[in-house]
DNA sequence: CGAATTCGGCTTATGCCGAATTCGGTGCTATAAT
Protein backbone atom coordinates (compact mmCIF):
# COMPACT_ATOMS: atom_id res chain seq x y z
CA UNK A 1 0.00 0.00 0.00
CA UNK A 2 2.40 2.19 1.06
CA UNK A 3 4.79 0.59 -1.33
CA UNK A 4 2.61 1.54 -4.17
CA UNK A 5 2.35 5.29 -3.33
CA UNK A 6 5.97 5.62 -2.65
CA UNK A 7 6.70 4.32 -6.42
CA UNK A 8 3.56 6.11 -7.68
CA UNK A 9 5.13 9.33 -6.62
CA UNK A 10 8.44 9.04 -7.46
CA UNK A 11 7.21 8.07 -10.99
CA UNK A 12 5.00 11.34 -11.46
CA UNK A 13 6.77 13.59 -9.53
CA UNK A 14 10.92 12.69 -10.44
CA UNK A 15 10.13 10.46 -13.82
CA UNK A 16 11.58 7.52 -11.79
CA UNK A 17 11.41 4.22 -13.60
CA UNK A 18 13.36 2.24 -10.20
CA UNK A 19 15.15 2.92 -7.61
CA UNK A 20 18.54 3.15 -6.60
CA UNK A 21 19.48 0.68 -3.70
CA UNK A 22 18.73 1.49 -0.19
CA UNK A 23 16.35 4.64 -2.13
CA UNK A 24 12.99 3.08 -1.01
CA UNK A 25 14.26 1.29 1.74
CA UNK A 26 14.23 5.12 3.15
CA UNK A 27 11.57 6.20 1.71
CA UNK A 28 9.55 3.84 3.32
CA UNK A 29 10.66 4.47 6.76
CA UNK A 30 10.22 7.46 7.00
CA UNK A 31 7.14 7.50 5.28
CA UNK A 32 5.92 5.74 8.05
CA UNK A 33 7.57 8.30 10.41
CA UNK A 34 10.28 6.53 11.74
CA UNK A 35 13.41 8.51 12.16
CA UNK A 36 16.11 7.24 9.63
CA UNK A 37 19.67 7.37 8.96
CA UNK A 38 20.50 6.60 5.14
CA UNK A 39 24.41 6.24 4.06
CA UNK A 40 24.06 6.21 0.41
CA UNK A 41 26.21 7.68 -2.19
CA UNK A 42 26.55 10.53 -4.14
CA UNK A 43 24.02 13.82 -4.52
CA UNK A 44 20.97 13.13 -6.83
CA UNK A 45 19.97 9.77 -4.93
CA UNK A 46 20.06 11.23 -1.42
CA UNK A 47 17.37 14.41 -2.20
CA UNK A 48 15.11 12.10 -3.90
CA UNK A 49 14.09 10.59 0.08
CA UNK A 50 12.96 13.49 0.95
CA UNK A 51 11.29 15.06 -2.02
CA UNK A 52 9.00 11.79 -2.16
CA UNK A 53 8.86 10.99 1.74
CA UNK A 54 7.75 14.80 2.32
CA UNK A 55 5.01 14.43 -0.16
CA UNK A 56 3.76 11.74 1.84
CA UNK A 57 3.57 13.06 5.05
CA UNK A 58 1.57 16.06 6.24
CA UNK A 59 3.26 19.12 7.20
CA UNK A 60 6.48 21.02 6.18
CA UNK A 61 10.04 19.65 5.37
CA UNK A 62 13.10 21.17 7.27
CA UNK A 63 16.33 20.68 5.36
CA UNK A 64 19.43 21.00 7.72
CA UNK A 65 22.26 21.92 4.72
CA UNK A 66 25.95 23.15 5.67
CA UNK A 67 26.60 25.47 2.73
CA UNK A 68 24.28 27.99 1.50
CA UNK A 69 25.44 27.02 -2.04
CA UNK A 70 23.98 23.73 -1.63
CA UNK A 71 20.36 25.48 -0.05
CA UNK A 72 20.19 26.71 -3.09
CA UNK A 73 20.98 24.67 -5.42
CA UNK A 74 18.39 22.21 -3.99
CA UNK A 75 15.47 25.19 -4.29
CA UNK A 76 16.35 24.92 -7.74
CA UNK A 77 16.08 21.78 -8.14
CA UNK A 78 12.53 21.31 -6.72
CA UNK A 79 11.56 24.42 -8.62
CA UNK A 80 12.61 22.84 -11.75
CA UNK A 81 9.94 20.08 -10.87
CA UNK A 82 7.48 22.46 -10.77
CA UNK A 83 5.53 24.14 -7.27
CA UNK A 84 2.42 22.34 -8.45
CA UNK A 85 3.79 19.22 -8.18
CA UNK A 86 5.99 19.75 -5.09
CA UNK A 87 4.74 22.90 -3.61
CA UNK A 88 7.44 26.02 -2.94
CA UNK A 89 10.55 25.37 -1.16
CA UNK A 90 13.02 28.72 0.36
CA UNK A 91 16.04 29.00 1.85
CA UNK A 92 16.10 30.81 4.92
CA UNK A 93 19.73 32.50 5.69
CA UNK A 94 21.24 35.71 6.57
CA UNK A 95 21.31 36.38 2.84
CA UNK A 96 17.39 36.92 3.11
CA UNK A 97 16.06 40.98 4.91
CA UNK A 98 14.09 40.98 7.63
CA UNK A 99 11.10 40.92 5.61
CA UNK A 100 11.93 37.98 3.32
CA UNK A 101 12.99 36.11 6.67
CA UNK A 102 9.89 36.55 8.01
CA UNK A 103 8.00 35.84 5.07
CA UNK A 104 9.68 32.74 4.77
CA UNK A 105 8.30 31.45 8.18
CA UNK A 106 4.93 33.15 7.37
CA UNK A 107 5.14 30.59 4.41
CA UNK A 108 5.72 27.72 6.41
CA UNK A 109 2.73 28.20 9.05
CA UNK A 110 0.25 28.36 6.18
CA UNK A 111 1.34 25.81 4.41
CA UNK A 112 2.61 27.39 1.21
CA UNK A 113 6.48 26.81 1.75
CA UNK A 114 6.59 22.82 1.71
CA UNK A 115 10.22 23.09 2.13
CA UNK A 116 12.89 25.11 3.73
CA UNK A 117 16.26 25.13 3.71
CA UNK A 118 18.57 26.42 6.30
CA UNK A 119 21.80 25.89 8.23
CA UNK A 120 22.06 24.92 11.43
CA UNK A 121 23.17 28.07 12.57
CA UNK A 122 19.88 29.61 12.03
CA UNK A 123 17.96 27.34 14.52
CA UNK A 124 20.56 28.71 17.14
CA UNK A 125 18.07 31.93 17.07
CA UNK A 126 15.41 30.81 19.41
CA UNK A 127 12.91 33.02 17.53
CA UNK A 128 13.28 30.93 14.71
CA UNK A 129 12.48 27.67 15.88
CA UNK A 130 9.61 28.95 18.07
CA UNK A 131 8.18 29.96 14.54
CA UNK A 132 9.17 26.95 13.04
CA UNK A 133 7.84 24.99 15.85
CA UNK A 134 4.63 26.63 15.25
CA UNK A 135 4.36 25.29 11.71
CA UNK A 136 4.64 21.84 13.06
CA UNK A 137 7.16 20.61 10.09
CA UNK A 138 6.57 16.64 9.57
CA UNK A 139 10.03 15.90 8.50
CA UNK A 140 13.66 17.30 10.04
CA UNK A 141 16.34 16.57 7.09
CA UNK A 142 20.06 16.65 8.18
CA UNK A 143 21.99 16.40 4.76
CA UNK A 144 25.39 15.83 5.04
CA UNK A 145 24.52 14.16 8.11
CA UNK A 146 28.86 13.58 8.46
CA UNK A 147 29.48 17.10 8.98
CA UNK A 148 28.02 16.57 13.04
CA UNK A 149 30.80 14.42 13.73
CA UNK A 150 33.69 16.50 11.45
CA UNK A 151 32.63 19.51 12.42
CA UNK A 152 30.31 20.22 15.33
CA UNK A 153 33.16 20.13 18.23
CA UNK A 154 34.97 22.97 17.12
CA UNK A 155 33.99 24.12 13.61
CA UNK A 156 30.37 24.65 13.38
CA UNK A 157 29.59 23.73 16.94
CA UNK A 158 25.73 24.21 16.34
CA UNK A 159 25.44 20.97 14.88
CA UNK A 160 25.77 19.42 18.00
CA UNK A 161 22.80 21.45 19.16
CA UNK A 162 20.59 20.29 16.69
CA UNK A 163 19.10 17.32 18.87
CA UNK A 164 17.83 20.02 21.21
CA UNK A 165 16.04 21.79 18.30
CA UNK A 166 14.80 18.21 17.29
CA UNK A 167 13.74 17.80 20.88
CA UNK A 168 12.27 21.68 20.73
CA UNK A 169 10.06 21.00 17.73
CA UNK A 170 8.27 18.08 19.16
CA UNK A 171 10.55 15.38 17.84
CA UNK A 172 9.33 15.22 13.70
CA UNK A 173 10.31 12.13 11.92
CA UNK A 174 13.93 12.68 11.59
CA UNK A 175 16.57 11.84 8.22
CA UNK A 176 19.93 11.95 8.39
CA UNK A 177 21.55 11.54 5.04
CA UNK A 178 25.47 11.24 4.53
CA UNK A 179 27.97 9.17 1.88
CA UNK A 180 30.32 8.33 3.95
CA UNK A 181 30.42 7.36 7.60
CA UNK A 182 32.22 4.98 9.23
CA UNK A 183 29.83 2.94 11.85
CA UNK A 184 31.24 4.61 14.85
CA UNK A 185 29.98 8.30 12.85
CA UNK A 186 26.95 6.92 12.59
CA UNK A 187 26.29 5.89 16.15
CA UNK A 188 27.86 9.84 16.96
CA UNK A 189 25.06 10.89 14.25
CA UNK A 190 21.88 8.70 16.32
CA UNK A 191 23.10 10.16 19.30
CA UNK A 192 23.62 13.85 18.36
CA UNK A 193 20.40 14.10 16.84
CA UNK A 194 18.73 12.43 19.38
CA UNK A 195 17.04 9.88 16.35
CA UNK A 196 14.75 7.18 18.49
CA UNK A 197 14.87 3.62 17.54
CA UNK A 198 15.67 4.84 14.08
CA UNK A 199 16.20 2.51 10.98
CA UNK A 200 19.55 2.40 9.08
CA UNK A 201 19.79 2.09 5.71
CA UNK A 202 23.15 1.45 4.17
CA UNK A 203 23.29 0.94 0.32
CA UNK A 204 25.85 1.18 -2.59
CA UNK A 205 29.09 1.59 -0.50
CA UNK A 206 31.23 0.24 -3.29
CA UNK A 207 32.21 2.08 -5.93
CA UNK A 208 34.01 -0.48 -7.71
CA UNK A 209 34.59 1.40 -10.97
CA UNK A 210 36.92 3.65 -9.06
CA UNK A 211 40.45 2.44 -9.46
CA UNK A 212 42.42 2.69 -6.24
CA UNK A 213 46.31 3.56 -5.84
CA UNK A 214 48.80 4.67 -3.19
CA UNK A 215 52.89 5.45 -4.55
CA UNK A 216 55.08 6.25 -1.34
CA UNK A 217 57.64 8.51 -1.62
CA UNK A 218 60.57 9.24 1.04
CA UNK A 219 61.19 13.19 0.74
CA UNK A 220 58.95 15.75 -0.51
CA UNK A 221 60.58 16.38 -3.90
CA UNK A 222 59.88 13.47 -5.44
CA UNK A 223 56.22 13.37 -3.57
CA UNK A 224 55.94 16.38 -5.67
CA UNK A 225 57.31 15.63 -8.81
CA UNK A 226 55.53 12.58 -8.60
CA UNK A 227 51.87 14.64 -8.07
CA UNK A 228 52.75 16.75 -11.28
CA UNK A 229 53.49 13.60 -13.36
CA UNK A 230 50.47 11.68 -12.02
CA UNK A 231 48.05 14.00 -13.09
CA UNK A 232 49.63 14.90 -15.88
CA UNK A 233 49.29 11.29 -17.09
CA UNK A 234 45.72 11.20 -15.44
CA UNK A 235 44.52 13.94 -17.72
CA UNK A 236 45.00 12.13 -20.71
CA UNK A 237 41.85 10.16 -20.14
CA UNK A 238 39.98 13.09 -19.15
CA UNK A 239 39.38 15.94 -16.44
CA UNK A 240 39.92 15.97 -12.33
CA UNK A 241 40.77 16.55 -9.08
CA UNK A 242 43.98 17.42 -6.93
CA UNK A 243 43.43 17.63 -3.36
CA UNK A 244 46.21 19.72 -1.67
CA UNK A 245 46.08 20.08 2.51
CA UNK A 246 47.04 23.65 2.17
CA UNK A 247 45.97 26.71 0.17
CA UNK A 248 49.80 27.25 -1.14
CA UNK A 249 49.95 23.85 -1.85
CA UNK A 250 47.21 24.42 -4.42
CA UNK A 251 48.82 27.33 -5.64
CA UNK A 252 52.22 25.92 -6.06
CA UNK A 253 50.88 22.59 -7.62
CA UNK A 254 48.24 25.25 -9.67
CA UNK A 255 51.39 27.01 -10.90
CA UNK A 256 53.15 23.64 -11.92
CA UNK A 257 50.73 22.06 -13.62
CA UNK A 258 49.74 25.12 -15.83
CA UNK A 259 53.53 25.25 -16.49
CA UNK A 260 53.05 21.53 -17.69
CA UNK A 261 50.16 23.37 -20.37
CA UNK A 262 47.40 21.92 -18.57
CA UNK A 263 44.34 23.99 -18.00
CA UNK A 264 44.95 23.81 -14.09
CA UNK A 265 42.87 26.74 -11.13
CA UNK A 266 43.59 26.49 -7.21
CA UNK A 267 40.92 26.48 -5.47
CA UNK A 268 40.17 27.35 -1.58
CA UNK A 269 39.05 29.21 1.11
CA UNK A 270 40.68 31.78 0.94
CA UNK A 271 40.35 33.24 -2.53
CA UNK A 272 37.56 35.89 -3.20
CA UNK A 273 34.06 34.38 -3.45
CA UNK A 274 33.41 35.71 -7.33
CA UNK A 275 36.67 33.62 -8.11
CA UNK A 276 35.40 30.75 -6.53
CA UNK A 277 32.67 30.51 -8.20
CA UNK A 278 34.52 31.06 -11.72
CA UNK A 279 36.84 28.47 -10.81
CA UNK A 280 34.20 26.52 -10.05
CA UNK A 281 31.78 27.44 -13.59
CA UNK A 282 34.84 26.85 -15.08
CA UNK A 283 34.90 23.32 -13.82
CA UNK A 284 31.49 22.44 -14.64
CA UNK A 285 31.96 23.64 -18.30
CA UNK A 286 34.76 21.48 -19.03
CA UNK A 287 37.29 24.42 -19.07
CA UNK A 288 39.88 22.85 -17.01
CA UNK A 289 41.42 19.67 -17.18
CA UNK A 290 42.57 20.16 -12.86
CA UNK A 291 40.83 22.09 -9.91
CA UNK A 292 43.26 21.86 -7.37
CA UNK A 293 41.49 22.51 -4.11
CA UNK A 294 41.57 22.15 -0.18
CA UNK A 295 38.72 20.81 1.35
CA UNK A 296 36.86 23.51 0.76
CA UNK A 297 36.08 22.08 -2.81
CA UNK A 298 33.43 19.53 -3.10
CA UNK A 299 30.57 19.41 -1.60
CA UNK A 300 27.64 20.00 -3.93
CA UNK A 301 29.88 19.40 -6.85
CA UNK A 302 28.70 17.05 -8.80
CA UNK A 303 30.63 16.28 -12.17
CA UNK A 304 29.40 13.07 -13.05
CA UNK A 305 32.57 12.54 -16.11
CA UNK A 306 35.46 13.98 -13.09
CA UNK A 307 37.81 10.72 -14.02
CA UNK A 308 40.50 11.03 -11.48
CA UNK A 309 41.28 12.32 -7.68
CA UNK A 310 44.75 12.88 -6.74
CA UNK A 311 45.64 13.48 -3.52
CA UNK A 312 48.94 15.62 -2.58
CA UNK A 313 48.99 14.56 0.97
CA UNK A 314 46.42 12.28 3.22
CA UNK A 315 43.22 13.33 4.24
CA UNK A 316 42.36 13.47 7.83
CA UNK A 317 40.50 10.13 7.82
CA UNK A 318 39.17 7.54 6.23
CA UNK A 319 35.73 8.93 5.68
CA UNK A 320 36.84 12.28 4.58
CA UNK A 321 39.28 10.38 2.13
CA UNK A 322 36.34 8.13 0.96
CA UNK A 323 34.37 11.36 0.57
CA UNK A 324 36.58 12.85 -1.81
CA UNK A 325 37.36 10.38 -4.08
CA UNK A 326 33.74 9.34 -4.88
CA UNK A 327 33.67 12.59 -6.35
CA UNK A 328 34.86 10.67 -9.67
CA UNK A 329 33.83 8.35 -12.05
CA UNK A 330 29.87 9.10 -11.20
CA UNK A 331 28.58 8.22 -14.45
CA UNK A 332 29.97 4.66 -13.89
CA UNK A 333 32.97 4.66 -16.24
CA UNK A 334 36.53 3.83 -14.93
CA UNK A 335 37.51 6.26 -12.79
CA UNK A 336 40.95 6.45 -10.59
CA UNK A 337 41.93 7.58 -7.39
CA UNK A 338 45.57 7.99 -6.47
CA UNK A 339 47.05 8.76 -2.85
CA UNK A 340 50.48 10.10 -3.42
CA UNK A 341 52.04 9.38 0.09
CA UNK A 342 54.60 10.44 2.51
CA UNK A 343 54.58 9.79 5.91
CA UNK A 344 55.16 13.16 7.34
CA UNK A 345 52.69 14.42 5.68
CA UNK A 346 50.54 12.83 8.55
CA UNK A 347 52.09 15.94 10.57
CA UNK A 348 49.25 18.47 9.03
CA UNK A 349 46.31 16.68 9.95
CA UNK A 350 48.08 16.04 13.30
CA UNK A 351 48.26 19.62 13.69
CA UNK A 352 44.77 19.92 12.88
CA UNK A 353 43.58 17.36 14.81
CA UNK A 354 45.39 19.43 17.74
CA UNK A 355 43.89 22.14 20.20
CA UNK A 356 41.96 21.74 23.10
CA UNK A 357 41.32 25.07 24.78
CA UNK A 358 43.06 25.50 27.62
CA UNK A 359 41.57 24.76 31.11
CA UNK A 360 42.09 28.46 32.58
CA UNK A 361 39.52 29.09 29.24
CA UNK A 362 37.53 26.46 30.05
CA UNK A 363 37.13 27.62 34.16
CA UNK A 364 36.70 31.21 33.30
CA UNK A 365 34.02 30.33 30.82
CA UNK A 366 32.60 28.18 33.94
CA UNK A 367 32.95 30.60 36.67
CA UNK A 368 31.47 33.56 34.28
CA UNK A 369 28.23 31.33 34.21
CA UNK A 370 28.29 30.98 38.14
CA UNK A 371 28.88 34.45 38.40
CA UNK A 372 26.02 35.80 36.56
CA UNK A 373 23.31 33.39 37.67
CA UNK A 374 24.63 34.16 41.09
CA UNK A 375 24.15 38.30 40.07
CA UNK A 376 20.81 36.99 38.89
CA UNK A 377 20.87 36.88 35.73
CA UNK A 378 18.27 33.83 34.48
CA UNK A 379 21.35 32.40 32.06
CA UNK A 380 24.38 33.46 30.97
CA UNK A 381 24.53 33.63 26.72
CA UNK A 382 27.27 34.04 24.16
CA UNK A 383 26.80 37.53 23.90
CA UNK A 384 27.41 38.33 27.68
CA UNK A 385 29.79 35.88 27.70
CA UNK A 386 31.75 37.83 24.10
CA UNK A 387 31.61 40.90 26.27
CA UNK A 388 33.21 39.61 29.42
CA UNK A 389 36.02 37.34 27.12
CA UNK A 390 36.68 39.37 24.22
CA UNK A 391 36.81 35.94 22.63
CA UNK A 392 35.17 35.48 19.41
CA UNK A 393 31.74 33.34 19.51
CA UNK A 394 32.30 29.54 17.84
CA UNK A 395 34.94 28.70 20.49
CA UNK A 396 32.98 29.50 23.30
CA UNK A 397 30.31 27.66 21.64
CA UNK A 398 31.98 25.10 21.97
CA UNK A 399 33.48 26.02 25.41
CA UNK A 400 29.69 25.68 26.74
CA UNK A 401 29.33 22.03 24.62
CA UNK A 402 32.30 20.77 26.42
CA UNK A 403 31.24 22.27 29.77
CA UNK A 404 27.30 20.72 29.35
CA UNK A 405 28.94 17.16 28.35
CA UNK A 406 31.03 17.72 31.21
CA UNK A 407 27.91 17.74 33.46
CA UNK A 408 28.76 21.47 34.72
CA UNK A 409 26.45 23.40 33.13
CA UNK A 410 22.98 22.98 31.22
CA UNK A 411 21.93 25.36 27.93
CA UNK A 412 18.56 26.61 27.81
CA UNK A 413 16.38 26.73 24.87
CA UNK A 414 17.54 30.58 24.21
CA UNK A 415 20.94 29.01 24.55
CA UNK A 416 21.80 30.89 27.67
CA UNK A 417 23.71 28.68 30.07
CA UNK A 418 23.02 27.96 33.73
CA UNK A 419 25.32 26.10 36.51
CA UNK A 420 23.77 22.16 36.51
CA UNK A 421 22.26 21.31 39.86
CA UNK A 422 25.36 19.30 41.01
CA UNK A 423 27.61 21.14 39.08
CA UNK A 424 31.38 20.79 40.26
CA UNK A 425 33.66 23.59 41.02
CA UNK A 426 34.92 26.09 37.85
CA UNK A 427 38.34 24.63 38.48
CA UNK A 428 36.95 20.97 38.42
CA UNK A 429 34.60 21.51 35.50
CA UNK A 430 37.25 22.62 33.73
CA UNK A 431 39.68 20.18 34.33
CA UNK A 432 36.63 17.69 33.37
CA UNK A 433 35.85 19.53 30.39
CA UNK A 434 39.41 19.51 28.94
CA UNK A 435 39.82 15.86 29.96
CA UNK A 436 36.91 14.99 27.54
CA UNK A 437 38.50 17.99 24.52
CA UNK A 438 41.53 15.53 24.83
CA UNK A 439 39.74 12.64 23.98
CA UNK A 440 38.21 13.80 20.90
CA UNK A 441 41.82 14.71 19.83
CA UNK A 442 42.97 11.06 20.47
CA UNK A 443 39.77 9.67 18.48
CA UNK A 444 41.01 12.25 15.74
CA UNK A 445 44.54 11.31 15.76
CA UNK A 446 43.67 7.22 15.85
CA UNK A 447 41.30 8.34 12.61
CA UNK A 448 44.60 9.82 11.26
CA UNK A 449 46.08 6.50 12.06
CA UNK A 450 43.89 4.67 9.91
CA UNK A 451 44.92 7.06 6.81
CA UNK A 452 48.24 5.09 7.37
CA UNK A 453 46.89 1.56 7.68
CA UNK A 454 45.71 2.48 4.07
CA UNK A 455 48.35 3.77 2.43
CA UNK A 456 50.72 0.82 4.35
CA UNK A 457 48.58 -1.93 3.55
CA UNK A 458 49.86 -4.58 1.01
CA UNK A 459 46.29 -6.32 1.17
CA UNK A 460 43.40 -5.06 -1.20
CA UNK A 461 42.91 -1.64 -0.74
CA UNK A 462 39.10 -2.12 -1.53
CA UNK A 463 38.86 -4.67 1.08
CA UNK A 464 40.61 -2.35 3.53
CA UNK A 465 38.28 0.84 2.70
CA UNK A 466 34.92 -1.27 2.95
CA UNK A 467 35.99 -3.28 6.03
CA UNK A 468 36.86 0.65 7.59
CA UNK A 469 32.59 0.88 6.97
CA UNK A 470 31.90 -2.21 8.12
CA UNK A 471 30.87 -3.57 5.09
CA UNK A 472 32.51 -6.93 3.95
CA UNK A 473 34.18 -7.72 0.01
CA UNK A 474 34.33 -11.26 -0.40
CA UNK A 475 37.62 -11.20 -2.89
CA UNK A 476 40.04 -8.60 -3.65
CA UNK A 477 38.81 -6.30 -6.10
CA UNK A 478 41.27 -6.91 -8.98
CA UNK A 479 41.45 -3.07 -9.23
CA UNK A 480 43.66 -1.57 -7.17
CA UNK A 481 47.32 -1.41 -6.97
CA UNK A 482 48.00 -4.46 -4.82
CA UNK A 483 45.72 -6.82 -6.71
CA UNK A 484 47.31 -5.55 -9.65
CA UNK A 485 51.09 -6.14 -7.80
CA UNK A 486 50.11 -9.47 -6.64
CA UNK A 487 50.68 -9.15 -2.89
CA UNK A 488 46.93 -8.63 -2.30
CA UNK A 489 45.28 -11.89 -0.95
CA UNK A 490 42.07 -13.00 0.57
CA UNK A 491 41.72 -12.29 3.85
CA UNK A 492 40.97 -15.51 5.65
CA UNK A 493 39.68 -16.18 8.05
CA UNK A 494 41.80 -16.83 11.21
CA UNK A 495 42.09 -17.93 14.87
CA UNK A 496 41.14 -14.08 15.96
CA UNK A 497 37.59 -14.81 14.33
CA UNK A 498 36.52 -17.11 16.64
CA UNK A 499 38.13 -15.32 20.17
CA UNK A 500 37.22 -11.85 19.08
CA UNK A 501 34.44 -12.21 16.08
CA UNK A 502 33.85 -8.51 14.20
CA UNK A 503 31.54 -6.01 16.10
CA UNK A 504 32.22 -8.06 19.61
CA UNK A 505 32.71 -6.01 22.62
CA UNK A 506 35.86 -6.47 24.00
CA UNK A 507 37.87 -4.55 26.92
CA UNK A 508 41.30 -3.93 27.03
CA UNK A 509 44.04 -3.65 30.43
CA UNK A 510 44.88 0.05 29.65
CA UNK A 511 42.52 1.37 27.17
CA UNK A 512 39.02 0.01 28.83
CA UNK A 513 36.16 -0.79 26.36
CA UNK A 514 35.85 -1.35 22.82
CA UNK A 515 34.74 -2.52 19.59
CA UNK A 516 35.95 -4.86 17.38
CA UNK A 517 36.49 -3.70 14.00
CA UNK A 518 38.14 -5.69 11.91
CA UNK A 519 40.83 -8.37 11.21
CA UNK A 520 44.21 -7.84 9.16
CA UNK A 521 46.22 -10.72 8.49
CA UNK A 522 47.60 -11.44 12.05
CA UNK A 523 46.02 -8.33 13.45
CA UNK A 524 42.61 -7.22 14.88
CA UNK A 525 41.64 -3.52 14.65
CA UNK A 526 39.62 -2.16 17.94
CA UNK A 527 37.45 1.11 18.42
CA UNK A 528 38.14 1.82 21.98
CA UNK A 529 35.82 4.58 23.31
CA UNK A 530 38.60 6.54 24.96
CA UNK A 531 41.20 6.36 22.58
CA UNK A 532 39.64 5.72 19.01
CA UNK A 533 41.37 3.01 16.87
CA UNK A 534 44.15 0.81 18.00
CA UNK A 535 45.46 -1.84 15.55
CA UNK A 536 46.71 -4.61 17.67
CA UNK A 537 49.13 -7.92 16.84
CA UNK A 538 46.81 -10.86 17.64
CA UNK A 539 49.68 -13.07 18.75
CA UNK A 540 50.80 -10.71 21.41
CA UNK A 541 46.98 -10.05 22.56
CA UNK A 542 46.42 -13.43 23.82
CA UNK A 543 49.96 -13.69 25.13
CA UNK A 544 49.17 -10.92 27.28
CA UNK A 545 45.65 -11.58 27.90
CA UNK A 546 45.36 -7.96 26.62
CA UNK A 547 41.74 -8.51 25.77
CA UNK A 548 38.80 -9.83 27.03
CA UNK A 549 35.45 -10.07 26.06
CA UNK A 550 32.67 -8.71 27.69
CA UNK A 551 28.88 -8.61 27.65
CA UNK A 552 27.48 -5.82 25.41
C1' DC B 1 53.85 17.51 13.44
C1' DG B 2 56.79 19.49 9.92
C1' DA B 3 58.20 23.20 6.58
C1' DA B 4 59.39 27.80 5.87
C1' DT B 5 60.92 31.97 7.56
C1' DT B 6 63.21 35.01 10.67
C1' DC B 7 66.56 35.82 14.23
C1' DG B 8 70.87 35.90 16.58
C1' DG B 9 75.50 34.82 17.37
C1' DC B 10 79.95 34.64 15.51
C1' DT B 11 82.99 36.98 13.06
C1' DT B 12 85.53 40.24 11.53
C1' DA B 13 82.58 42.94 6.84
C1' DT B 14 79.74 39.73 4.06
C1' DG B 15 77.98 35.91 4.98
C1' DC B 16 77.06 31.39 7.29
C1' DC B 17 74.77 28.20 10.37
C1' DG B 18 71.93 26.62 13.82
C1' DA B 19 68.13 28.15 16.94
C1' DA B 20 63.83 30.14 17.54
C1' DT B 21 59.53 31.44 15.70
C1' DT B 22 55.59 31.21 12.87
C1' DC B 23 52.21 29.06 10.14
C1' DG B 24 48.97 25.67 8.44
C1' DG B 25 41.45 23.80 6.88
C1' DT B 26 36.59 23.55 6.44
C1' DG B 27 31.41 28.40 6.86
C1' DC B 28 27.90 30.27 9.11
C1' DT B 29 26.41 35.15 10.91
C1' DA B 30 26.24 40.04 12.17
C1' DT B 31 27.88 44.42 11.24
C1' DA B 32 30.05 48.31 9.22
C1' DA B 33 31.32 50.94 5.35
C1' DT B 34 30.28 51.98 0.45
Amino acid sequence: MRTRRIRQVARDVLGFTGFRPGQEDAMKAVAAGRDTLAVLPSGAGKSAVYTVAGLLLDGPVLVVSPLIALQRDQVQRLQELGEDAVGRAAVLNSGLSALEHQAVLDGMRDGTVRYCFLAPEQLAKPEVVEAIRTSAPALFVVDEAHCVSAWGHDFRPDYLRLGGVVEQLGHPTVLALTATAAPPVRAEIVERLEMADPAVVVAGFDRPEIRLEVTHHPDAEGKHRAVVDKVCELTQQGIGILYSATRKGTEEFAEALTGRGLRAAAYHAGLRKSDREEVQRRYMDDELDVVVATTAFGMGIDKPETRFVVHAEPADSIDSYYQEIGRAGRDGQPAVAVLVYRQEDLGIRKFFAAGAPAEEELQQVAGLVRAGVAAGLDGVDITELRAETGRPATPLVRDLNLLEQAGAVVLDDEGAAVPAPDAPAPGQAAAAARELALQHIKVDESRIEMMRGYADTTGCRRQHLLSYFGEQLEQPCGNCDNCSAGTAHEQAADDGDQVFPVDSPVEHTEWGPGIVMRHEDDRIVVLFEEVGYKTLALQAVIDHELLRRRAG
